[in-house]
DNA sequence: TAGCTGACGCAAA
DNA sequence: ATTTGCGCCAGCT
């Protein structure tokens, strides 16, 4: 696994229940400014559900994509109290 | 090593 | 409010 992975995985790890966090912050508090979409990139590989990857929204607020569906990702944040 | 890709971001039209 | 174009970074071919 390279450096990168490991600390974008822990930051989406972090993030608490009923909140989102842009790819662009992700990839910030990661220590990797600007790696936006090289965050994404890594979502989509990664298939472990302790990684709340649902909770990793677009920065204008959108929810993105999801591997296991765009709808669902929309559902799983409203169960948790997040506003579309 | 060089080029292509994409769960993004943002300014401009 | 929308759509378009260009930049961005790590990973894979």
């Amino acid at each position: 696994m390279s450096d990168f992975s490991e600390k974008v995985l822990a930051v989406v790890r972090a993030i608490p229940r009923g909140q989102v966090m842009s790819y662009g912050e992700v990839a910030k508090q990661a220590g990797y400014p600007g790696a936006a979409r090289a965050v994404g990139s890594l979502m989509k590989q990664n298939y472990d559900d302790s990684v709340p990857c649902h909770r990793v929204v677009r920065a204008d607020g959108r929810a993105g994509r999801y591997n296991r569906g765009d709808a669902n990702k929309i559902e799983l944040l409203r169960n948790e109290g997040v506003k579309l």
